[in-house]
DNA sequence: TGTACATCAGTGAACGCGCGTTCACTGATGTAC
DNA sequence: TGTACATCAGTGAACGCGCGTTCACTGATGTAC
């Protein structure tokens, strides 16, 4: 918004556009590390040597691509962990946008399932570190929550990794509904079960300081 | 056992092993949808065509060996969540399970990890399946647990899946501990975060049958 | 036990193909005066 | 406003290379008598 871009500048950004577009789609049906630069070219109709103007490798832009699919979520994720409503409010709050994420934005997600563990080093760097960002933020708004009150900066990290990580599988869950087959029922199950483990996880949650010696070594 | 297997079998048996191993260690730098035929019988030393003789292609010895790093987990399982001891020494005996294993067969478990979203069809399916049992044999061991008595069996399998997810992020986290550096800190740092997340399921699974409705829809 | 034949795991040459990368280029856009 | 020159995103030909797959083969192992 700074400045408007050059005709020169706005050509290449399209150009840029395409081949992360069409890299995206490629890998519905395979893994970063079997990408082909000329397979993205093709896709994205320029050719082969334009590549080399945007990215170095398709590592490179691999990177690109887990910057534009979490770069984006944490105004959301402050959302979903919100302290606004009642328990089961919240739940439900974060469930639906968590199902929403999935369809607005399938491909971002399925790759970043993808490659969390992928094959490409600087790539699962740069999904680690995105995740380890979300995992502070959902931690900070944690201290700011009547429910976590009390709780030591330790115990707010090791929740917000836990929730961070049925975060995604909730959404891999949602995916696998979306692209396996067309049955809304098998969506409405993965609410279901995704609503449980978070209100199992919660009820933790609240009796976590409870018991002699609190932080969890309650008696059984 | 049934009886011993002639030359002709054993030799046959021992190419394929060597196909195996070749793979797993190949796929620690890659992902399967990108692991070459011609890699896998090069690092195995046998010409390519001999590949032909076990595996109709890459992603069929995938699944072969997705079913070598989970299918030998079943037992381990029923030991993880064993109802034997108070709840705090049976967290301490599975995070010691999983951490044993991660060193044990680290390439399987890495495979795995890197799989279960991967790029091959197949191999995701198997993986897939192969999961869907553990959860359904952690939920029969649950229905056995007093913890969980007069949980429906929703209930159960809700909560077997949010333990074999942990168990599997867990894991990851202990094999980027064993790989990343040499630092003993880390791996106890994980086993520090993975015990107080299984504490706080278990709170939960404690108390989620209190409240005046049940099922973990208690009052805040 | 010995012989003749069948099986079949592994070989090696050959194939056509798509890959990543290099290079000199083109021509539209940008800039200086 | 017009002109001369610089920039640089995208092109297209060319390269050497490793890929998956086919095919007819070899020779050790297995089997029948």
């Amino acid at each position: 918004m700074s400045h408007t871009l050059g005709a020169r500048q706005a050509q290449k950004q399209k150009t840029r556009r395409a081949l992360l577009d069409a890299a995206l789609e490629l890998l519905e049906g395979q893994s970063l590390s079997s990408l082909g630069l000329r397979e993205v070219t093709r896709a994205a109709g320029v050719a082969p040597t334009a590549f080399y103007r945007h990215f170095r490798s398709t590592a490179d832009l691999g990177v690109a691509l887990v910057e534009e699919a979490l770069g984006s979520l944490h105004p959301m994720i402050r959302t979903t962990v919100s302290a606004a409503g009642d328990s089961e409010e919240r739940i439900a709050r974060a469930v639906g946008l968590i199902a929403g994420h999935v369809d607005a934005y399938p491909a971002h997600v399925r790759f970043i399932a993808r490659e969390r563990h992928g094959g490409v080093r600087p790539v699962r760097e740069a999904v680690r570190e995105q995740l380890a960002r979300f995992a502070g933020e959902v931690g900070e708004a944690l201290a700011g929550d009547p429910v976590s009150a009390g709780w030591s900066e330790d115990d707010r990290l090791m929740l917000a990794q836990l929730y961070v990580d049925q975060m995604l599988v909730t959404a891999s869950l949602f995916l696998e509904a979306l692209e396996a087959d067309a049955d809304p029922r098998e969506r409405e199950r993965v609410t279901r079960l995704a609503t449980r483990q978070l209100r199992l996880i919660g009820i933790g949650r609240r009796h976590w300081l409870d018991g002699p010696a609190g932080g969890g070594r309650s008696a059984p």
